[in-house]
DNA sequence: GTGAAAGCGCTAACAT
DNA sequence: ATGTTAGCGCTTTCAC
């Protein structure tokens, strides 16, 4: 059974000029309320347009500025607990600048990642932002000077584009520090498989045990896909090798999440046997059980910091503040 | 610091025409894979534009064909962790149809969701889906007639719009046979206070009680937002006024959840003093405590079905089976 | 203050 | 097999 009736043909700014009896560009002055119009002509086009119930075209509209208004947002996978909440963000700060929102999906994939941006230059898009895993920082650069360009939680040198970046360091400092307060602590880290250019965490772990004066942690940094399964899996690995380990500080939530389960797993309590602190701070991490300490990320305001450097236009990186909170596997 | 180079002008079809010496419909014969063109005509072009950085614009071609390759993907809001599933569900399988896909938030606001459509028609979006809940059956039939659109979880009258539902029913009656089977059942709901069109958990849980002889139930279902407080806010209000209530159906996982919360808050144990079933199967009702038994809708699928149904043209209602999770909430 | 003309980049229809 | 013409709906430029 077909559904489609008859194609409406649309109305057209020259239906309204004629229905209104004017020229097609004073309707465009009208509908777009520039100045140099008489006022009654104005409203007498209008309503012409609201009788006929015009909709303007976005595309004629981009084919002739040469620039649409659509947003493309590029993260690695929105069904990802950690995307939705920015993609809302860049949503509502792209819809107040009435600017729509193409969302692409790349699994951190280099060529999915490049994709994305392609399609969003064939678009002639307003904008691009985006969390780029497997994409080099030339390649970004050289997109950055076809369009504009913000990346998240990613530095690229000598500002090429905007970014706008989590705290990283001072969340790690600060995790490791509230773990390092327990007796004979003994860290270890999660970190992601994902990504050419996350080191960003571990870096900022090594620092912040070196700095507790922990010697040499790096042989207790365990990678795994970023993931409550790989979380799981890296702590088996990294228990199974360094069983005095009793903190876990994970790449993220996710991570931490699994790594509680491992533990508990292997028949320890939380935190009495391991402290786990994760990083992002999802809803799901406030309710398990026992609920995951965690450094929270505002990703709502990154998504909405992204948008606002986006349009703002100026090649800034944008530091996020993040905040350390406690709850019980810690 | 400003941030764009000058822009460079962008390689057209007639750039490519050009450097490869031939006309212009040659080459969007070429670049199209169009039968009618010489092989060696065809690689000559290929390279052509390939050496150029030729990037088709899709403003031009959509405005010329009348029809973009854009989807457009309707929600309440991504953030609620419902939608990213069945999100991901519907760009896979847009992708895999060379469609891009727009998102929108409404809120379930009647405005918002009008706008949302409007705008999608304003691009000449290949098609909508969507969730929505406060716009009538009528507007909606009304939109369906300007461009393919499937409805999610509701039903349109007199195929106007094709629809992908879950099996709501099904799923319901499993709940309810579920929590009946604790002695001295008394069974209370958690229903939605949002959505016009929402309210067939709430017939079937009433149909389903009836089933099980449980007499009138009506007056313990009670309505409240659809979210982790809502739920706890709603079985506060129930166990207050029906004390005696030891099931609880949730509208969805969240208040499910919720549910969860209010009852240990009053000092009762679950399922030992009021057994919970939601709906959902989100993945962080797994690793709550107790992990909560839930309706499992397969929401990623319920993406890529709607998607199917957009595709395939045609003004029918599929639906989706769900399945019982038992967990430690019954 | 208003209208007419040009053209954005592409493809469908029609030549050749 | 290839080229030419026309036009999608809009805004910019320029006349009036």
């Amino acid at each position: 059974m077909a559904r489609r009736l008859p194609q409406i043909k649309r109305v057209t700014i020259e239906d309204v000029a004629r229905e209104a009896g004017v020229g097609r560009q004073t309707v465009s002055r009208a509908l777009r309320d520039l100045p140099e119009i008489a006022p009654d002509t104005r409203e007498r086009v209008l309503a012409a347009a609201t009788r006929l119930g015009y909709r303007p075209s976005a595309l004629a509209k981009g084919m002739r500025t040469q620039r649409s208004d659509v947003i493309a947002l590029i993260v690695s996978d929105i069904a990802n607990p950690f995307y939705p909440a920015v993609a809302r963000g860049v949503y509502d700060a792209a819809e107040a600048a009435g600017c729509s929102v193409v969302l692409y999906n790349t699994d951190a994939d280099p060529d999915r990642e490049r994709d994305a941006i392609e399609d969003a230059l064939a678009r002639s898009a307003r904008g691009v932002v985006g969390f780029f895993y497997g994409t080099p920082d030339d390649v970004l650069a050289d997109y950055a000077r076809s369009v504009p360009l913000v990346v998240a939680d990613r530095e690229l040198p000598s500002d090429v584009a905007a970014s706008v970046s989590n705290d990283f360091a001072s969340g790690t400092a600060a995790a490791v520090e509230l773990l390092a307060r327990r007796p004979d602590p003994c860290l270890g880290m999660l970190d992601s498989s994902v990504g050419v250019a996350v080191d960003e965490r571990r870096l900022a772990f090594v620092t912040a045990c070196a700095a507790h004066g922990f010697g040499d942690v790096s042989a207790r940094i365990v990678q795994g896909p970023p993931t409550i399964p790989g979380g799981t899996e890296a702590t088996r690995r990294l228990l199974s090798a360094w069983p005095e380990v009793n903190g876990i500080f994970a790449f993220n939530d996710l991570m931490g999440i699994g790594a509680v389960q491992a533990v508990l797993a292997r028949g320890g309590a939380v935190p009495r046997d391991c402290a786990v602190v994760g990083f992002d701070d999802l809803e799901m991490s406030t309710y398990v059980h026992p609920a995951l300490t965690t450094v929270r990320i505002d990703k709502y305001e990154h998504g909405r910091a992204l948008i606002g450097a986006l349009l703002s236009d100026a090649a800034e990186s944008t530091l996020l503040p993040v905040s350390l909170i406690g709850r019980a596997t810690t």
